[in-house]
DNA sequence: TTGGAAAAATAACTAATGTTTTTCTAAATG
DNA sequence: CATTTAGAAAAACATTAGTTATTTTTCCAA
């Protein structure tokens, strides 16, 4: 099979994209956005996803100029085997590996952190990100819920950010349930939560008493679907593929860090004179070693 | 779906391999050896290319754990999709910096972090990686302190750390100093302390401290050289180098998650049956959501 | 407004895929 | 040597996938 196929395709896709009927249009989009799903998927699957009927993808094939769907298709799947066997992987991950039996796992790990980090990024629209670090400059509170391994990273987003948004508030506070601390909270506050597959009972019903309160919901996860129970009115996307038998956090640590520099900057020199206080009196009560007090 | 699926039924087919029927002990090979092919091919194909019947594979899904060929499947399917997130798009980042003013903050911030965890996993030499490992698996206790941003990520640490290694322990515990838990510390121990430019006078304290006891020190931090007051046994250098106000801590949880990778591995069956006890108790306990328990 | 053509959805159909049942084989056991 | 049992293959079965035929909708021009 002629293997630049796929890269063919997509181009066309692109270019003709003015030209195609409405359905069509929305079909070549999704291809284009989402190869690897597309190579994937079954039929039905894809057309769901464009929200289109199957035979929408069969016309799809044949205006391209293929028999079918099949075909169309198959170009999408044989890269998804050859891109996996081709991840690029530099030398020094390369040199880590040949170097002995824990090198090789050292440098799967490494190899794996960089892409989940990648990807996570990758991932995340600069749109989404506007419309989120707006929401959360916008609200009268701004609630932080997680627990387990992702309550460390929850707990760092708080520290800093709290210095950029001081309505940032990590919860529960005490040995009581989220739910409690979202007594008061109504259409005005916003709530972050942070969990993945498999998902923490505790904060799943913190989204869900959230969002019936009218709470504004943003979920850090690893799936586009949580449940039907509830819709969040943002999810940012992570990856937490990990070698090991754990997740791998260093995705949503990317993410959020993101968010940390986006509050920042949109927070502008109000945010940025509220840090230098909180340094400021860091200084002043010895929190660092070997600094000296400014006078 | 579970990210971490794949990776953990590969370990398991690798540890399991001996205990197999000949049969299964091919397929099993297969799998580990043709990850993607296995994640992509239909059932017959598979079957033909390790020259076994189709119900050979249904079987192996079931010594497996998994109700049927599909779900053994899936979670290879999944990483397919992810792996070729990878090799998609470059120029990524380019795009998002030419997507407005925010879009830019975004692209400088991302492309920041990937470089920092690029640096922090590069800076690791398996060979020290190894020490570090076999002091942790070797001391008594395992103290584990940090404070402010760093407890975050020393929080996480601890959290997914202690299932392989049920040594490990975060100081303080409530409201003291780490000083007072290293009270009864000594030469079979060890303390790891994770803290960045400007340093932390506490953990810093905590270090000297455990050093005149005899402990041994393991320090994450920024640089190789941090006071002449005492010498760290081990120093994990990352960078936390960022594009913002506030250092950038995926540098170091990429560090981090490497060691725990590790651990796991040294650990070996022993780590990894802890582990699945961990996970047990939190499906009785209903800790996740939708989950069922299993009898 | 109303034919008519293009676009799209629905539903019926056939081929394939995963699962289950049945049968066969060979090694282990008494 | 007969019997049992686990392992494996073969074949039958049910489901799902891609395709095709038919109907419905949309939109434009007469």
């Amino acid at each position: 099979m002629d293997p630049t196929l796929k890269a063919k395709t997509i181009s066309t896709l692109k270019t003709e994209l003015p030209n195609l009927s409405p359905r069509l249009r929305v079909v070549a989009k999704y291809i284009v956005d989402h190869a690897a799903d597309f190579g994937l998927d079954p039929i039905r699957q894809t057309a769901k996803k464009c929200g289109v009927s199957t035979y929408t993808l069969v016309r799809m094939a044949k205006v391209l100029g293929f028999a079918g769907f099949d075909e169309l298709r198959e170009p999408f799947r044989h890269a998804l085997v050859f891109s996996s066997d081709m991840v690029d992987r530099p030398g020094w991950i390369e040199d880590l590996r040949n170097s002995g039996e824990s090198g090789q796992v050292q440098a799967e790990a490494a190899a794996n952190t960089i892409a989940v980090v990648r990807s996570s990024l990758l991932r995340q629209s600069p749109d989404q990100m506007a419309r989120v670090v707006g929401m959360m400059l916008g609200a009268r509170n701004v609630y932080l819920t997680a627990v387990r391994a992702s309550y460390g990273i929850a707990y760092y987003f708080h520290y800093v950010g709290r210095m950029a948004l001081p309505s940032l508030q990590l919860i529960p506070r005490h040995m009581s349930s989220a739910i409690d601390e979202l007594n008061q909270a109504g259409p005005d506050d916003v709530l972050i939560a942070i969990t993945f597959t498999p998902y923490s009972r505790e904060t799943i019903e913190a989204c869900k008493f959230a969002q019936k309160r009218g709470v504004k919901l943003i979920m850090v996860t690893d799936s586009d679907v949580i449940s039907t129970e509830f819709q969040p009115d943002e999810i940012l996307v992570t990856s937490v593929v990990s070698t090991h038998h754990f997740g791998c956090y260093a995705g949503p640590t990317a993410v959020i860090e993101n968010l940390l520099a986006l509050l920042v900057q949109v927070g502008g020199q109000e945010a940025k004179t509220r840090i230098k206080t909180y340094e400021d009196i860091r200084l002043e009560n010895n929190a660092y070693w070997g600094a000296r007090k400014k006078h």
